[in-house]
DNA sequence: TCTGGGGTCCTAGGACCC
DNA sequence: TCTGGGGTCCTAGGACCC
């Protein structure tokens, strides 16, 4: 058996945890109101009252909770948070398998003289999770990680639903079709073309039909799913791991002097995470989307890791470079792929010490900006291409 | 309701190698 | 002189998830 955990309105509820003052209250975090771009990432189940929920327009939920309080998200906090309490669920199996920042599988085999049936199970990681880190949770069980998953869903907040063995398939006939997980939008589109408008409906198809109107792989996965059984999405390991920051902009950037800015800020959020966890990475990616929302991206592959923030802005900005089609940016992204495990130590040639002391150097200013968000510390290079448009590249920091 | 930020996986085509 | 089959790695775009 396995169990689905899901933290409960996890951002908010960080936020509510940090600073008692916000129980009880309609937390919601994200953008600020009167941003012309943001949206809700999370909401308190108090401000969910009001209709808010993550992915509204801002405005929308400001106009909806006017009275709500709004906070900027803070990713580096909710990861801290998110850490604990998969420490916690390592004492329940050694087989975790965390999907995103607030959920996991805990794989129960092998657990019952531990924690009795798998019933007591999920209510000791409930009780277990709340005691260690103040943050309740939603679990779901069932016989494959696919249906625990849809049924940690099924009651929320601080909620247990259980799926008993047998019943996979019929715990799915009661679903709408857009609550099969990995069902999006554009398969419901393609499904109700097809006539398809429930569970039902489409567990009446045999495989080959649904093949020739998704092709083998989407027909595959739809076929398990709609009887719930495991579908084939959950790997034992993920394949690759990336990270990456990204930022939407009020206003479109358009000028060179303010993109190179931009870049660089996101260049050094990403290697001050790749440092912090470990990661080394030779593939870097840029995105731009720009302000008609067409988005595109440029990725490529370098005989060496990345060495710097500096290693990765310059780098960042060559793609940039290549890419760029003139337009008025609405969002730009920055990202290393295909994480190796281990730091990057120094190349050979970095030895030198003028090389060493540029790498100390930023190392602090990055681990400065990690503690001060607000401070404003950016490369002098920069601040005198602002003054001086196009001044000589080869200024020092 | 003009649409965030951070991810993973899949696909299809091209380069390159044996 | 016009060409097979198999494999791997890389890239761009897209679907989907929270």
């Amino acid at each position: 058996m396995f169990l689905h955990v899901d933290l409960d309105a996890f951002f908010a509820s960080v936020e509510q945890l940090d600073n008692p003052e916000l129980r009880g209250k309609p937390v919601i975090v994200g953008a600020m109101p009167g941003s012309k771009r943001g949206v809700v990432a999370a909401a308190s189940y108090e401000a969910r009252q009001f209709g808010v929920h993550s992915a509204m327009p801002i405005d929308r939920a400001y106009r909806l909770c006017p009275q709500g309080i709004y906070l900027r998200s803070n990713m580096a906090r909710y990861r801290e948070k998110s850490r604990e309490v998969m420490a916690t669920f390592a004492e329940f199996s050694p087989d975790v398998q965390q999907i995103s920042i607030d959920e996991a599988f805990i794989d129960l085999a092998g657990t019952h003289r531990l924690f009795g049936p798998p019933e007591e199970a999920a209510m000791a990681v409930k009780r277990r999770v709340l005691e260690t880190t103040g943050l309740t949770v939603s679990v779901g069980l069932a016989s494959n990680r696919y249906v625990a998953k849809i049924a940690s869903g099924m009651s929320k907040p601080d909620g247990f639903f259980h799926v008993p063995l047998g019943q996979e398939q019929a715990f799915m006939e009661t679903l709408p079709l857009h609550k099969v997980w990995g069902v999006g939008e554009k398969l419901l589109e393609r499904l109700k073309s097809h006539g398809i408008h429930t569970v039902s409906e489409g567990l009446a198809l045999p495989l080959p039909t649904l093949e020739h109107f998704l092709g083998q792989a989407s027909a595959q996965f739809l076929y398990n799913a709609l009887r719930g059984m495991e579908a084939t999405t959950f790997r034992d390991a993920p394949q690759s791991r990336s990270i990456s920051a990204e930022n939407t902009y009020e206003d479109d950037l358009v000028d060179r002097y303010t993109i190179g800015t931009a870049l660089l800020d996101l260049c050094q959020n990403v290697m001050l995470r790749l440092m912090k966890e470990d990661w080394k990475s030779r593939t870097v990616c840029v995105k731009i989307r720009y302000n008609d929302f067409t988005t595109t991206s440029i990725q490529e592959t370098g005989p060496r890791y990345i060495a710097s923030a500096d290693d990765l802005f310059q780098r960042a900005s060559a793609l940039f470079d290549k890419r760029y089609n003139g337009g008025g940016i609405r969002l730009l992204g920055v990202g290393a792929l295909n994480l190796e495990p281990g730091q990057e130590p120094l190349q050979a040639e970095l030895f030198d010490f003028g090389q060493e002391r540029h790498h100390k150097l930023e190392e602090v200013v990055l681990q400065l900006k990690a503690k001060h968000p607000n401070l404003p510390l950016t490369k002098a290079r920069l601040l005198r291409k602002s003054s001086k448009a196009n001044a000589s590249e080869k200024g020092e920091d």
